[in-house]
DNA sequence: ACGCGCGCTGATAGCGTTTTCAAGAGTGCT
DNA sequence: AGCACTCTTGAAAACGCTATCAGCGCGCGT
């Protein structure tokens, strides 16, 4: 009577315990056609009392319909990346779909290629790509063409289905405001660069040129707040420096800090802006003006895009959104001179 | 010749188009087995000439054993979670093994059995379930018996296997650490809990009677660093506040700031301590007094305790790790007078 | 020369579902 | 009373792989 073989029940156990078939079980796990009351009832006594659970191995062998989806990243719990995730698989689990999590490490065909056949070596529905860095750019590439797959980034590119937040003109509506308050030119410190180039990049250095202003060469790229500071104790150094467009806002935590080292306060000295509205920049002193990113959306929105590709619902390609331009106070207009850099301790 | 037919290759068209059988192919595959040069290679090149990939779900139904394992939190983005995720996935991929991640939202009966059944209805060998937090606990406790589980928390429990991060006894020294500075006794400002009381509230608490100091009453919880920004100007206008252990870092920062709002600098006025050592800590100014938790390494040896239950490898059932203070800039003795706080503005 | 063992190979039988498909039991209508 | 339907149900056939087992060819020892 009682479930007692150490194997876990099947539905052939729950059919005969039910007194019914194996296909009305099925049925009535489904939902999909109809059941008497008396047999629904009794087969679902049977299942607790089996606590059977269905292979789903043999559900979607059978039906040949993953309910999983995966997901390639180069990282997982940078704000960024991990706020996009949470977006996707929120959405997912609201379609009853379950995420499959895979991080790339390194953009070399050896390293990408083993992640990738564990990917691919799953049951899955179709893959959600973040194009955010080297590692994503590399995996979206050698991703076999019939599997449905969505691409996540911060610039539009030709060729795959993909959700975008448009970072270029956003990065170029923020690098206008820092001109309008008055700065010659505004130097940049970028996050590694997905491509030759990032879109908050080409934002910054179209604005720029828009402006006539004076194109400074940019600085080296690390995702780490710690260099940041470095480079922000070397920006002091710089007199031509009166306002700095950080590739986000923990590297213009990091450009704060390292300006404070030397004795530079921002904004009166400096101005600096970052990128992303990270949860802290807010709580900076001073508070960080920057560019709300709504990765939870992006994630969502890609997450649709896949489900428009994989049941044919929709053949749409593309979703972009722009991300705005949020003020607050490190940014000010260019001091009428700038305090002198305290030397190195 | 060609992969002509819109269905994916099977192994039996592989086995075709190679001149040989299907277990040959398979063996070819997993390697488990000897074959020929002759045929492996045959067998290789019609496997890429037909672009196969084999189908997981056929290969888990057979083989009875999933490459996948599943990790239900509570959250995924924030950064304890979101770091030990990333270790969790590291380490599985390590093995071959891809996580599936499945958030539960609330602790309440209907929506935990929601996300479990969606876990529990993917090929799966195990569970990883971040018990650090109300929603965490609820899932452990509802999970079926017969599936293999591992949770992971700040706190031992009793009949789980798990793997921790001593928080308590990293809260007694961290508060001793104030204690020793002088301070009369040490304010709380504690993360919600995920059962009565935290390890970290605990932790402190035992600090407080060994040293006989009172212990005050707690301050509201709350995971978001804005509402510590309010507790901390509310804790500005007591003046017996001269030292406070907040939940975590990001708690930390908002007390800081909060404090700063009516004018008490830290730690001069007023001593500030978190938890967790959030990469942005040590960028803080001042730069903040912690304890360092390797969520990185809990993941990993969270994956490692999963291991060893489902391929029955080991039957260790426990792993804890000490986590250690760090000590910053934050703390100091207690002023002789404390600065008056500047009234709202 | 004969038998034995080893290495490679293919038939065959599952694995636990979903999917036809056809049959049986009612129901309502003429 | 007979017929055409609709609604439920079960038998049987996939689904694409791995596991088991027996067979075959070959080299070696006696």
């Amino acid at each position: 009577m009682t479930a007692d073989s150490r194997r876990p029940a099947t539905m052939a156990d729950v059919a005969r315990m039910a007194g019914v078939s194996v296909p009305t079980v099925s049925r009535v796990l489904s939902g999909a056609a109809r059941v008497s009351p008396l047999k629904r009832e009794r087969v679902e006594a049977a299942i607790s009392a089996l606590s059977f659970r269905p292979s789903a191995a043999a559900r979607i062998l059978a039906s040949r319909q993953p309910m999983a989806i995966a997901v390639v990243a180069g990282d997982t719990s940078k704000y960024g990346y991990a706020e996009t995730i949470r977006g996707i698989e929120s959405a997912a689990r609201a379609e009853g779909y379950t995420v499959m999590i895979t991080v790339v490490e390194s953009p070399e065909d050896e390293e990408v290629d083993r992640a990738l056949r564990l990917v691919l070596t799953q049951a899955i529905a179709g893959v959600v790509v973040l194009k955010f860095d080297p590692p994503g750019v590399a995996a979206l590439r050698r991703m076999p063409p019939d599997m449905p797959v969505v691409a996540l980034s911060g610039v539009r590119s030709i060729g795959v289905r993909q959700a975008v937040l448009d970072e270029a003109s956003a990065a170029e509506e923020l690098t206008n405001h820092l001109l309008d308050l008055g700065h010659a030119t505004v130097h940049h410190v970028p996050v590694p660069p997905s491509r030759r180039e990032d879109g908050r990049t080409t934002g910054w250095r179209r604005a720029l040129r828009a402006a006539g202003a004076r194109v400074p060469p940019l600085e080296a790229a690390t995702w780490s707040p710690h260099t940041a500071r470095d480079i922000g104790r070397r920006l002091a150094e710089n007199p031509d420096v009166s306002a700095v467009f950080c590739g986000n806002d923990e590297i213009a935590m990091g450009v704060i800090r390292g300006l404070a080292d030397r004795g530079l306060v921002t904004p009166d000295d400096v101005s600096v802006v970052g990128f992303d509205d990270h949860p802290l920049a807010a709580l900076w002193s001073p508070a960080i003006t920057t560019v709300k990113q709504d990765f939870l959306r992006l994630g969502e929105r890609g997450f649709a895009l896949l489900m428009g590709a994989v049941n044919g619902t929709s053949t749409r390609r593309f979703s972009s959104d722009r991300p705005r331009v949020v003020i607050r106070s490190s940014t000010a207009p260019p001091p009428a001179r700038r305090a002198t850099p305290r030397p190195p301790a």
